[in-house]
DNA sequence: ATTGAAATTTAGCTATGGCTAAAAAAAAGT
DNA sequence: ACTTTTTTTTAGCCATAGCTAAATTTCAAT
């Protein structure tokens, strides 16, 4: 149990999103790590080697990283100190949307596990965040089922919404707007050619277009 | 508005608490510094370098230091974060009293004005933690009122108890077991000779003995 | 297969904030 | 007044985590 650095946490968290993300990729390669963390490439390869030297990730030179079983853990922690916080601060404190992730990125390394059992209390033992983040548990386990996105639909296909990815608080702020959250059913009416917007039927209900920028934002679960 | 290290904020924080604590010494030294701080001298004089450089204090060379009304206003900034929240983490989240110190000390240096404002808000912006300590205000501004200590109470004077200095959880349960609180109204009874203990009158019911340590580290108001 | 471009690593710098050991100044004892 | 002791400062080191510039490796294109 060694102690570990907040830029640590910061690169393990940001290595851990880049996986995820970027399976399709594949490799977690240098300059996405350093683009990820707006560092030089230099000072990524500099944070790898010592991460390396820890067994937190595996690093082929020249070639990427992986991150190792206690590397994932430690990226889970912190991750889920992230979305425990940004949940409390909009939840019991208040906070606008657009404010709770810059704060939650600072106190995410500063705050103890009995903090974090006490937030987690408070909210109920949350499995996701506002908008649909899989909260990884305190055993570093994580779930996140493999939603589509909105815009990949067939028209006539039925889903409900259950995650929203979009830090712009104008987007969330119009998704809420039109009728769209979490756990709102949909059907893809027709999709106009070109690349255009999709006509929505809203819980049965309503209609709706919507542009397809903001459909990639939006993941769902077919019915 | 130049940005401030967790380590500078620390050092601001506990050579103002020199000052105020240390009337009676006069100076505030670099080695009190370096033993507040649990850093050798030489990390102390080197921090106080830099922040006399910031004009955050004054120092004289082999005299001593002096905050600055700059330096004094970044002490209680960082003083408020650590008051509020640990007044937050024990009321609000339910920490115990001797865990609250710790964790605050980290947080502190972490939240926004805005999660200063909030916690605030949802406290009732109060003006003192829960033994009594003052709280800054948002401004800078400090009212710490000259209490007397229990312990310097002639017999037949009547106080009430406006503050307690201790990070001890079994000295506060101690006090909490007595009937001893903020507000609580007390009487001296008779003081035994040789520093022996008080004898109090408690809410002009209860009799109760108090040794002098104890009592040393009880803040009253005269009436 | 070779060359040119892009990605990655190395080398060597910066600043922060610790440290020890040595030098210098102040305080205390004779 | 002059030592001796204590305090403070200086000098020079370490680790972290960033940077740029140069070297190296890989990839892509001819």
């Amino acid at each position: 149990m060694e102690m570990i650095s907040a830029a640590a946490e910061d690169y393990l968290k940001a290595i851990y999103k880049l996986q995820k993300g970027c399976e399709s990729v594949g490799r977690v390669t240098t300059s996405l790590v350093a683009k990820r963390m707006e560092v030089s490439a230099a000072s990524a390869t500099n944070m790898i080697k010592k991460l390396a030297d820890r067994s937190l990730l595996k690093h082929t030179p020249y070639r990427g990283v992986e991150l190792t079983r206690e590397g994932e853990r430690l990226a889970l922690e912190t991750l889920r100190h992230h979305r425990l916080l940004e949940l409390y601060l909009s939840r019991e404190l208040g906070f606008a949307w657009d404010r709770v992730h810059a704060e939650a990125e600072r106190m995410e390394h500063a705050i103890s596990e009995e903090f974090e059992e006490r937030i987690d209390r408070a909210l109920g033992h949350p499995t996701v965040g506002a908008h649909g983040e899989p909260i990884p548990t305190r055993e570093g386990e994580i779930h996140e089922p493999s939603y589509l996105r909105l815009s990949e639909l067939e028209t006539g296909q039925q889903a409900v919404i259950r995650r929203v990815i979009d830090r712009s608080a104008e987007m969330l702020r119009y998704l809420e707007q039109i009728g769209l959250q979490l756990g709102t059913r949909i059907e893809i009416g027709t999709r106009a050619p070109f690349n255009g917007p999709l006509l929505l039927e809203i819980e049965a209900r309503k209609e709706q277009s919507l542009g397809l920028e903001v459909a990639d934002h939006i993941f769902v679960e077919p019915v």
